[in-house]
DNA sequence: CTAGGGTTAG
C-alpha cells in the first residue's frame, strides 16, 4: 500500500469559539459531561453522554471536541465498533483522535492492518499531519504484519517530519525492522540514534534473540549492563538466548542474578519464572526446571505448559501426562498448546491409544479445534505406530493441507516397513513440491527406499538429482560445557587443544565396546563414503563422541555429562552412547536438533524410538 | 495518548 503525505492538504478551519449557546452557560455544561465521562466505567453509560453530548453541545466548540475526544479514549479500549462510529461523527478529527483510533488497531487482536488503513486516511485527508505520537502505533501494527514496504515508507515520512532523534520512535523503528528480519537495519537505527535508554537496549537485544543470534545478544548485555540496569525485559530475553544456546551455566548465573534482586520484582514474575523453566528445560536439567516451578508463587497456563513440554521432550512421558493432570486439577484450563505438549508426549512413547484419547478430550471436552501441529502429533503417533493406513485416512480428512513435517512423518513411517514404492514417491514429491528439499533427508530417505527395493539406478538418480540441486547435509556438530566453556566439534575434528586425549579417550571406548561384541551399524552413514574402513572411521568420530570424550576427561563425580547436538543422534551413535553410559557408570544426557536423550545403564529415556 | 516475544509438532 502507497502511503503519500498530501502535498495539497485542504485549509484548516480556524474554529471560532461560540459561546452564544442556546443551552445556557455552555462551559459549565461540558465540564458536567466531562465528570461524567470521568466517573464512566461501562460502555452503556458512555452511550448515554454520547448522546447528550450529541444533544446538548455544538459540535464545532473546541469543549465539545475535548469531550468527543475523552469519548473516543474511553471507546476505542472497549468497543472497537462503537468507537470507529463515533469517530465518523467527528467532522474534522485531530491528531489526537487520529492517533487514538489508529492506536486501537494496532493494538487489537485481528485488525492490526485497519491502522495501516487509517493513517493512509489520514494523510490523504491531510488536514493534519502525523505527530510524533503517531509512529510508535503505526510502527507496531507493521511490525506485527511484518508490513516492510508500509514501515519503510513511515520511516521516511517521520524523517521528513523531523522526528528522527525521537527516542519513542527509535525504539519502535528498532522492534519493526526485527521484526520483519531486518537485523542491519536495525542496528542501524539503534547506532544512530542521538540517546538510547534501556528500551533500545533490550529493543535491540530481543532482536538477535529474535532471529536467533545468541551469541551477539549476549554480547550487546553485557556492554548494556555497564551503562543501564537491566529490567524485567532484558532478563526475559537474556533467560531465552541462554535456553537457546543451551548454555546451562550462563542460564544459572541468569537465575542467580534474578534472585539477588538485582531486577526488581523479577523472582516474582510470572513470565520470569515461565522463561526460567523453559530455559532449564532446554539446557538439559529437568531437575532445576521442576525447582522453579514448584516454588513459583503463581502459575499460569505457560506455566504448566513450558513444565509439560519440558518432561515430554525429555521422554518423561508418565510426568508430563501426570502433570496434566494435576494442571486439571490445579483448576487451570489447557490451551491448545497444553495438548501439543501431552500429545508430544505420547508421541515419544508411542503411545498410541492415549494419544488419540487425548486427541478426543481436546476436541469435545475443552472445544479446542485441532491444529496442524495437533495432527501433526496424532499423525505422527499412528505412522510410527504402524498404523500407516489410519495415519494416511486422518491426513485426508484433514481441514488443512499437510505440510511439509507431515509428508516426512509418513514417508519416515514407510522407509522403516517393507517399503511402499509409489507410496513413499508421491510423499516425497509432496515434500519437494512444498520446499522441502533443501533439508537433504527426503532424498536420503527416498534412496533408502530404492535401495531396498534394488532399484540401483533410481538410487544413483536419487544421489545425481542431490548434488545437481545442491544439496548438502548440514554439517554434523556437537558441544560439550565445562567449567561454563562451551567447547565445539565437528566430525574429525582435531582442533580441540586436548585432542590427543579426545582421541585416546575414543581409543579405549573402541576396545571396550568390541570387546564386548559391538558391531557398528552403518544404515545412516553417509552414501558418499563408499570405502567401508572410511565408514568405520567416519563413525567414529562423529562430533557427540568427541564431545563426550572430552566430558570423560574432566567428569565430575556424580554430574551427568551434558552434550548438545544440531542434528539428530542416528542409530549408531545412540548405540555406543547407550554402551558407553553402562562402560563408565555415567549419565550422558545428550539434546538433539528436536529432543532429549537420557542414557544411564545401558539404555535410554527415548525407549529407542526417537 | 508513545517502546518492549508469540511459546508449540517432526
Amino acid at each position: 500500500m502507497i502511503l503519500a503525505i498530501n502535498p495539497n492538504p485542504p485549509p484548516r478551519v480556524l474554529r471560532t469559539r461560540n459561546n452564544s449557546s442556546s443551552y445556557g452557560d455552555s462551559f459549565n455544561h461540558h465540564d458536567l459531561l466531562l465528570l461524567h465521562l470521568n466517573e464512566c466505567n461501562e460502555i452503556s453509560k458512555l452511550k448515554e453522554i454520547h448522546a447528550q453530548t450529541l444533544r446538548s453541545t455544538l459540535p464545532n466548540d473546541p469543549n465539545t471536541l475535548f469531550i468527543y475526544s475523552r469519548i473516543l479514549h474511553f471507546a476505542s479500549s472497549n468497543d472497537l465498533d462503537y468507537a470507529c462510529r463515533v469517530f465518523d461523527e467527528i467532522e474534522n478529527p485531530n491528531c489526537f483522535m487520529w492517533n487514538t483510533l489508529i492506536r486501537a488497531f494496532a493494538k487489537s487482536s485481528d485488525c492490526k492492518e485497519r491502522g495501516i488503513l487509517l493513517y493512509k486516511k489520514m494523510l490523504v485527508q491531510g488536514t493534519f499531519l502525523p505527530d510524533k505520537y503517531t509512529f510508535p502505533f503505526l510502527l507496531k501494527a507493521c511490525a506485527y504484519l511484518t508490513a516492510l514496504f508500509e514501515g519503510k515508507q513511515a520511516h521516511a515520512q517521520l524523517l521528513k517530519l523531523g522526528f528522527g532523534s525521537d527516542a519513542y520512535i527509535n525504539n519502535s523503528l528498532i522492534h519493526f525492522y526485527a521484526s520483519c528480519d531486518c537485523l542491519a537495519v536495525a542496528r542501524n537505527v539503534f547506532e544512530k540514534m542521538p540517546e538510547r535508554s534501556v528500551v533500545s537496549w533490550n529493543a535491540m537485544i530481543d532482536a538477535f534473540v529474535q532471529l536467533d543470534e545468541f551469541e551477539t545478544a549476549m554480547q550487546l548485555f553485557r556492554e548494556m549492563k555497564n551503562l543501564f540496569k537491566p529490567d524485567n525485559y532484558t532478563m526475559q530475553s537474556i533467560v531465552s538466548a541462554c535456553a537457546g544456546l543451551g548454555a546451562f551455566s550462563l542460564g544459572a548465573w541468569s537465575h542467580a542474578y534474578i534472585l539477588r534482586k538485582c531486577v526488581p520484582d523479577a523472582s516474582t514474575n510470572v513470565q520470569i519464572n515461565n522463561s526460567l523453566v523453559d530455559m532449564y528445560c532446554k539446557c538439559g536439567s529437568l531437575e532445576m526446571a521442576k525447582q522453579v516451578f514448584d516454588r513459583m508463587p503463581s502459575r499460569d497456563v505457560n506455566s504448566w505448559n513450558s513444565m509439560i513440554l519440558g518432561f515430554s521432550n525429555h521422554g518423561k512421558a508418565e510426568a508430563a501426562l501426570e502433570c496434566f493432570e494435576c494442571m486439571r486439577g490445579a483448576g487451570t484450563t489447557p490451551n491448545s498448546v497444553t495438548f501439543v505438549g501431552v500429545l508430544s508426549a505420547c508421541d515419544h512413547k508411542g503411545m498410541v491409544s492415549k494419544g488419540r484419547k487425548y486427541f478426543d478430550m481436546m476436541i469435545t471436552e475443552y472445544k479446542i479445534e485441532p491444529r496442524l501441529e495437533h495432527y501433526g502429533c496424532l499423525v505422527d503417533i499412528l505412522a510410527r505406530g504402524s498404523l500407516i493406513n489410519e495415519a494416511l485416512d486422518l491426513v485426508s480428512s484433514m481441514p488443512m493441507k499437510p505440510d511439509v513435517v507431515i509428508w516426512r512423518s509418513l514417508l519416515d513411517a514407510c522407509c522403516k516397513k517393507n517399503a511402499d514404492v509409489e507410496l513413499s514417491e508421491e510423499m516425497a514429491r509432496q515434500i519437494l513440491e512444498l520446499g522441502g528439499g533443501a533439508y537433504g533427508g527426503v532424498y536420503v530417505l527416498l534412496s533408502r527406499v530404492y535401495a531396498s527395493a534394488s532399484r540401483w539406478d533410481d538410487v544413483g538418480l536419487v544421489r545425481k538429482l542431490m548434488t545437481d540441486n545442491g544439496v548438502s547435509k548440514e554439517p554434523g556438530c556437537s558441544w560439550i560445557e565445562i567449567d561454563g566453556t562451551k567447547h565445539e566439534f565437528f566430525a574429525g575434528d582435531t582442533s580441540h587443544s586436548q585432542a590427543g586425549e579426545i582421541y585416546r579417550v575414543l581409543d579405549v571406548i573402541g576396545d571396550r565396546l568390541e570387546s564386548i561384541g559391538y558391531a557398528p551399524d552403518y544404515s545412516q552413514a553417509p552414501m558418499v563414503d563408499e570405502v567401508n574402513d572410511r565408514k568405520k572411521q567416519s563413525l567414529r568420530v562423529h562430533s557427540e563422541r568427541l564431545a563426550i570424550a572430552l566430558g570423560l576427561l574432566h567428569l565430575k563425580p556424580g554430574m551427568p555429562i551434558r552434550i548438545f547436538k544440531n542434528l539428530r543422534v542416528c542409530n549408531d551413535c545412540h548405540q555406543v552412547t547407550k554402551l558407553i553410559s553402562k562402560i563408565f557408570n555415567v549419565e550422558i544426557i545428550v539434546r538433539d536438533r528436536i529432543r532429549f536423550h537420557h542414557f544411564k545403564d545401558g539404555s535410554c529415556s527415548c525407549m529407542d524410538y526417537w
